[in-house]
DNA sequence: ATTTGTGCATACTTTAGGGTAAGTACTTGT
DNA sequence: ACAAGTACTTACCCTAAAGTATGCACAAAT
């Protein structure tokens, strides 16, 4: 984390907009690129962190755990790990978490009609 | 735009899951930060640009207006202009656009939810 | 003996996104 | 005469996000 300048108006602006807008408050939460699609692949249930990774080939591995370590400190989702050598640890969606399965559906369901409609 | 180093593992990655993750082809679309937001906004119709301004103080006219041409180039809203002096300017939602909403609303009910139960 | 797989951590660099500020053209209000 | 509002555009800069690469500890398989 790094420091926030005092004088930014714009992050006051921000934290007013947080408790105005609802959708600003879950873009602070699930608004990067990639934690939609971390979420979208354990909407089927739990993975294990080597099978994300093998599911979704564009992401870097430091972006991964990057974001599965945010995801778990939001309580969006789970982390379980057996300690056994070699590592197992799966990754699965909590309650709140699967209280947001609505969107990532919705959003898949767009994405088909999108392509169907040739808006592509 | 940048051109894309033809070495580059991820882009060629990113291809392939646009094609297979429904999830990933939104983010394409809608991934910003701000994009949710703005149509959120416009969810209860056309609105001048002034009034996206000052519904959304957080953005900068920058990224106001680079979004919504984005928006528009993406044919999710439409743009309406007046020619007279001064400018009358309105944005509103496409077809496209409006099959987005239940995105948006599910985004929306979320934040409510959470709110309530304390995750924040 | 070396390689492979596991689930990370860390440093180092690049890039893209975003902030600030200023300008434009024209009109209405004071 | 001057400021203010409208809908932008452009240029300059800076930082946060993301890519690349490497290392680690341990065990099983080859």
């Amino acid at each position: 984390m790094t420091a926030i300048k005092e004088s930014s108006t714009i992050q006051e602006n921000k934290q007013y907009a947080l408790e105005k807008c609802p959708v600003t408050y879950v873009m602070e939460k699930i608004g990067g690129y990639w934690k939609p699609i971390i979420l979208y692949h354990l909407s089927g249930g739990s993975q294990r962190y080597s099978e994300l990774k093998r599911a979704i080939p564009a992401v870097s591995e430091k972006m991964l755990i990057q974001h599965l370590k945010q995801l778990e400190a939001d309580n969006l989702i789970i982390r379980e790990a057996k300690p056994v050598v070699p590592p197992f640890v799966t990754y699965r969606l909590s309650p709140a978490g699967n209280g947001l399965m609505p969107v990532i559906q919705a959003m898949a369901e767009w994405a088909f009609i999108d392509k169907e409609n040739g808006f592509v």
